[in-house]
DNA sequence: AATGAATGAGGATTCATTCAT
DNA sequence: GATGAATGAATCCTCATTCAT
């Protein structure tokens, strides 16, 4: 049962090794967007096929399915992170960035949901530690006497306004998003990703 | 775990029509229980065996797997109904019951964030019938003045709520949503499925 | 990511439950012709495409690889057992019996050197069940005093023979069975199947 | 286990065409240890990561699968004509020899059940070429008027050892492999490898 | 001469759905 | 009306092999 090539078509050129770094950004892109249309549970095959690469080069970057939701997940996280820390942070300012990320990304929002939506899937570990990560940076950026200050309000009032995140466009998802802030009484500057 | 094949049993009686109706309800109890132990994606093969029935009684009944989540759901809402139909039915006493659904069944917690975890199934058609008919439970009940009175707050802060029910057991469901109701200012009852 | 018939072409027939036992025979069957062919690590596609059958049904009757494997020994040392329960049996001809066994089915073989070749699979509790069944017919039979009557002489008797029997055609592994039979001073009956 | 990808690790150094035979050394001593574990289907990549060098050195060295098993048996076969050609060799010390190659190799095994065991991956052809070294290099020390003596008895015997050969551990590997020489009447000196 | 990334075919396995009985 | 076998498409994952660097 050796394994047939059995085909004479050349072999696609490979780029070598300079492709690696330029592959695995376009699979984390092709996940992203995958994802959003499709949902979490997307076939991992397609993802491989937006990335224009071969099913190979997925497992080699990734070793799971939850690693390429965590590669995804990832640049989110480290966005709102970027965002606090930048100078002249305001927490209005940071949290209207994590906004913008859920509505744009439908892994992020999964990823608040990280108890419900996904833990079957194993990948509840790296989507807490991704969470918690969240969680620090919200909180150094969060001024005392904040409606969310007390211990467990903060992350629980993040999971309240993914909750709200629902609609097809991602207007309709952002109004949704602000609607839900405002029920809970948090300012939240205007929504858009973080540009350094 | 695995029927064997090539059994010799005797087919089971032919209960004639009798049997459909108690068919009908062990499927929907079979789905509930195995939606929440494997989730709304689990096999309906499942869900017939657990039922104690063929494939083909399912298929029977339901004419694809949105159906079967339907008639899980439509009981869910439909003791919401009754809770807030009953006798000296308060808002508190109703989101109560509302709010213990949310925490015993993954699938209706699936059903407020339907936008977002089921659109792609072809299953938002039911799901927005369902979620009407609870809004329209609710909004009977709700007082003038309310904190969620307000055109599009209620069935909006029922969503923030569902979004912070996440955790592995029912108690710590139950504890995060008193906790995002109490966020939200709203008054709530003892959480407990309606007995008429 | 429902699962898409996508076909026009009508579905092939289905001739219903009774075609279970037929076809659990014809995959049997097809086992033994490709493990023939291709050794014990032929792929499972290959068999249910001999067996012109679909994979699930495959997988319907035998839970993994090791239980096809085993189905097909099954067959093997059944006949084994009755050559040895027939009237008149003889131990030359129940060796004989095993020989053709021998010679004939390559995962016969394999069976006696489960220990070596198929001891990776999880396979190794279901081959020594099985030896150990050929084992009791061999020693009922047994006389006294016989070459391979001490303890442990018996199955490394077979076991060496089988280590003999190589070769591309039937013939020529009989031969070789033959001779190494001989060269144990073992005297064996003419070798064939076993037809009660 | 997996090589990270994207890794900054500078190049290793190339260390001209000393390395080549050093390479080539690793990568049979890496594929003896790897079949050993995981039998002689194990991946090649494997090998290559074992022995600590890239893929791509596995192929200059070797043209496909079957020449890195060669070139593992080579070596026990080297061995084994070694023994023979030593001074004051005996016939019972070759076999000695022999054996414990039998004993230690899974590869080896492999070799005597050739024709069985590997012959679909057009390997016979190496393989028989060895057996017949191993088989020269006996007949030369074989006593006249020895058991084995006659025409074809030899690797027979050989064979027939080899397929008593099973068992998990060495020892009982040796343990089964001296039950069967004694069965066959042939007398073996202490197994252990040849040291020149 | 070495590295190790990329390709893509092949094989395992799972389920939705149909249908003979 | 019920049963549960059969179908086969889809997805997952693994490697042999090639080749840019």
């Amino acid at each position: 049962m050796t394994q047939h090539p059995m085909s004479n078509a050349p072999r696609p050129a490979n780029d070598g090794p300079k492709a690696a770094a330029r592959n695995r950004a376009a699979l984390v892109t092709a996940a992203r967007e995958v994802y959003a249309e499709h949902g979490l549970d997307a076939p991992l095959s397609a993802i491989a096929r937006r990335a224009g690469v071969g099913q190979g080069v997925l497992y080699r970057h990734f070793p799971d399915r939850t690693a390429v939701a965590s590669a995804v997940l990832e640049e989110n996280v480290r966005e709102v992170e970027q965002a606090a820390a930048a100078d002249g942070a305001t927490c209005a300012g940071v949290l209207a960035v994590l906004t913008w990320h859920l509505t744009e990304s439908a892994a992020f929002i999964g990823l608040l949901h990280a108890g419900v939506a996904v833990s079957r899937s194993g990948f509840l570990g790296y989507a807490l530690a991704l969470s918690e990560r969240v969680e620090r940076a919200l909180r150094e950026i969060l001024p005392e006497g904040h409606r969310l200050a007390a211990a467990n309000d903060l992350m629980l009032g993040v999971a309240m306004v993914s909750g709200a995140v629902t609609g097809p466009t991602r207007e309709e998802r952002e109004r949704r998003a602000l609607a839900a802030w405002r029920l809970l009484g948090v300012e939240v500057g205007p929504v858009r990703p973080f540009a350094g």
